[in-house]
DNA sequence: TTGAAAATGAAAATCATTTTCATTTTATGC
DNA sequence: GCATAAAATGAAAATGATTTTCATTTTCAA
């Protein structure tokens, strides 16, 4: 674990949730941080295969990260203003560890999201 | 629906499961098809948006797609060999409704996908 | 038949990510 | 302290999927 591993981690932990490894770099950046993006990269691949930062994928692509074990929320957002309300998800936990299960599928994770309108629009 | 549409719903009934759109290009031009990969790009992203194909990334980000059966189902996804299992999704159906009634959302949808390590990998 | 709209595809552009490589930092042995 | 090998760093180039551009071709209705 090195010094750029360290910032990468006090970043995620302020962010307390996921993000690509480009915002990450915007955000070390910002709070005037030197380090360059090649690094993050890096920095990120060494913690995920030590299993201390979950990996997945934006629907464009883009790879997403978080620090294991955060536990995640989900949104509600409105497809007309994009307003965005964090919603209770303890029914996705159990759904996804009942499927798992019933698969034999270990090391799961999932995504989910709701969006509609909202009762302003 | 036009005519390169065609085509590469024919090549997918063909693999009968998911393929990226560089595998299916090749696949079409090995049949002796004439047809461009911008073309077949374009095609997927209309039979993605008419809900005819669905779409879905492999754990390095590359898009694969697949003729999407009439029901809507959700994925059980494996990181490492992208093999999926349809799975059944009442619990999320459940969920969605009781989220977007206790915010007062209406017209919602949602999306969700486990994804995990296979029995066999 | 004709003209507008849609479709096509080669080449260029885009963009996240990885690789290269020369330089700097860190750690280790003396 | 000093020398030196190993690890870390980051700028720039390379990569590869995907999208955009734009000139050309095809389709189709009037």
């Amino acid at each position: 674990m090195n010094k750029s591993e360290v910032k990468v981690i006090a970043v995620l932990e302020r962010v307390g949730g996921f993000a690509s490894a480009q915002e990450l770099y915007q955000l070390l950046q910002q709070s005037g941080e030197s380090i360059g993006l090649t690094t993050v990269y890096r920095a990120l691949q060494s913690l995920v295969s030590d299993k201390i930062v979950d990996q997945l994928r934006r629907e464009d692509g883009e790879a997403i990260y978080r620090l294991c074990g955060d536990s995640h929320h989900h949104h509600l957002v409105c497809k007309q203003c994009g307003s965005t309300v964090e919603i209770e998800g303890s029914a996705i936990e159990r759904w996804t560890k009942a499927m798992a299960e019933e698969h034999g599928f270990r090391e799961v994770g999932h995504t989910a999201e709701i969006f509609g309108i909202c009762p302003k629009c």
